[in-house]
DNA sequence: ACTATCGGGACCGCCCGTTAGT
DNA sequence: ACTAACGGGCGGTCCCGATAGT
């Protein structure tokens, strides 16, 4: 019984998915405003009640897509944080990532922008958005010190620093996905961290 | 006679700014969807048929405010232009665009990622948007260009450069939008291109 | 299982019929363009939901009308087909339908006029509205042709002969649906039908 | 002065007539609720304030092209009344009018079915649009008459008959105008009346 | 006589979400 | 768990006509 049971639940996990699926690519093509749940269903090939068996409201499934994102970038940054060597090798090899995610990218930009509008105008998805900003933000605060320590750089204000590298990061990205062929990013990410780098030099 | 008319012609023009700047402030508050024509028409204090006298739909309506800012765009880089000084110091003093860009931000921010928004999906409005982007790189490469002639930078890609100096500004900027209170945005730019400019200083 | 389930496609389909009728009141009394699909619904105490669910659109919901109507066209001619008799008796016989049509004619007058305007301008419609015309016209022919052999009429040519019957037919109907009391349309039928057929008697 | 006004009333009345031209034009081409002032301005060349400046309203436009219509028909049968011979052979020569209507006819069907369609509905154009069936009936009428009287047809009812002539000669225009490419037309009016008076002629 | 601007209104289509049914 | 039928409502668009202006 406990073994039906786990099919049902399983079966039940899966629509789900397909949901979940089905509605980022609905978003990702037309915008959140624009796709209706009915598209939802046909792209999932299932019915409105499915839909709102699942998920309580269109804004739910939203949000539920939007947590998803978070906890893929959670685990990126994990995988990020296991980066052995000099700080200065591995800042510059986190230029990985943004190649990586241009990538992918075509098809989540526009997910990502509509989180961000979404982000203006709602509380609860501003904080969840925003989030992961600030835990860059920390976690590069915490390799620039440590490269102060270690002597490789010169004494600045960590957080400024941090900050610094993810709004680089972050205007690379969006320029990248907006305008992929518009120039060679990921060499220019390159050049920029080693530019920054440069700058941080003990003199 | 041409006098009179002009009389008409002008208050037509009025009514147009009118409308442009009611809608401006709806979209900005609610977004694009979530503002109705209506409820543009109110805010101008005006009727359907004025609005639809002036624009033939309400996207043309957004189209014509996408111009507008891009005109705003190009006042601002022609005002930069003008600027003095050696390349570097006249890099850091337009670390004062962002300040004026923040401050005015709040309600302009939600246009902007309107704006983008739209762009990953309307190829009109994405060419609009985009276009400031390569001409700000220009600039900036013309800019770069000139401190490696004048001797105060090494010799690097301008291009890259340039691309970087937009990147880093366009991701301040959307963080410094999203979150105003999450870091003193003015100082972090201003460190920002400090540092860049010391790692493009002459070794 | 299937038999709970025809429960459902019972009523749906009840429903259906409920808006085919309340649609073709409404068009019949102002008119497919004066006629807003909202007051359908309420004519069909149903709400705007359930029509959109069941039609298309406005112009799918006339069709379905028409389509409607000429099933029941089909219908009538399959009655005729049954008749006895011989050719000249059947023909007379069948002035009845006139006097069918034209009793019920008030209400679906307007109705046949909405068909034949969209007709004009709408291939699709324009194709059906025809249709019954040829068909009457093949039936007529062959009932001329039968006519001929069993020696009951001279030798004419059948078809023309059937087309001059249908637009009699039709030339009656409209007079007689647009002006009830202009005349006494069944007499005239009949009396028309009868000098044709005085005429093409065998000299 | 009084030259420079009728000068201005001929410009004037151009006007009056371009606006009627264009207004049959789109009436034809979409029907009436479908055809916007807006568009029949356009298809004129003139603006909103000039068309009703003429006209009191699109209602006021529709009944003066009716009028002009039902002008245009009474001239038609002025010509006729003038046809010399016997009745028979007057009548046949009249199939003639059925060729002209359908050549000229393809432009104006629309019309005649906007005009019909309307008729149902609205008194005013109901009254107006079945006065020259009536006209055409008195007429035929008579014609059947004299025809008796001069003793080449049998003692008939004469209005049934002229009653019957207009319907074949209805029924036949819509449908030739409806599909014509159907049938030969011309030949099936002129056979329809042939067989009519031969069923009309002294035993 | 003719134009440009504007007011007010209504309609079609769609959409989100609920409920009765299976 | 999932479907089909349905309710209630709103939004963009267009349209007719009026008025101020030329």
């Amino acid at each position: 019984m406990s073994l039906l049971m786990a099919r049902q639940q399983e079966r039940s996990e899966e629509t789900r998915i397909r949901i979940l699926e089905a509605a980022e690519k609905c978003f990702a093509q037309k915008g959140y405003d624009a796709t209706s749940v009915m598209r939802i269903c046909q792209t999932a090939g299932l019915s409105k009640g499915a839909v709102y068996h699942h998920f309580s409201s269109k804004e739910d499934l939203f949000v539920a897509l939007l947590r998803r994102w978070l906890d893929g970038l959670d685990a990126q940054l994990a995988v990020l944080r296991e980066n052995k060597g000099s700080i200065p090798e591995g800042l510059l090899a986190m230029t990985e990532i943004v190649r990586e995610i241009l990538q992918s990218g075509e098809r989540q930009l526009p997910m990502y922008l509509e989180f961000y509008n979404k982000a203006a105008r709602d509380h609860r998805v501003w904080r969840a958005t925003l989030e992961p900003y600030r835990r860059y933000r920390e976690y590069f605060s915490q390799m620039i010190q440590s490269g102060i320590s270690e002597g490789s750089m010169r004494a600045v204000d960590p957080d400024s620093v941090a900050t610094i590298i993810v709004s680089l990061g972050l205007g690379l990205l969006i320029q990248g996905l907006l305008d992929p062929t518009g120039a060679d990013w990921e060499k220019v990410s390159y050049e920029g961290l080693q530019i920054l780098l440069q700058g941080l030099r003990k003199p």
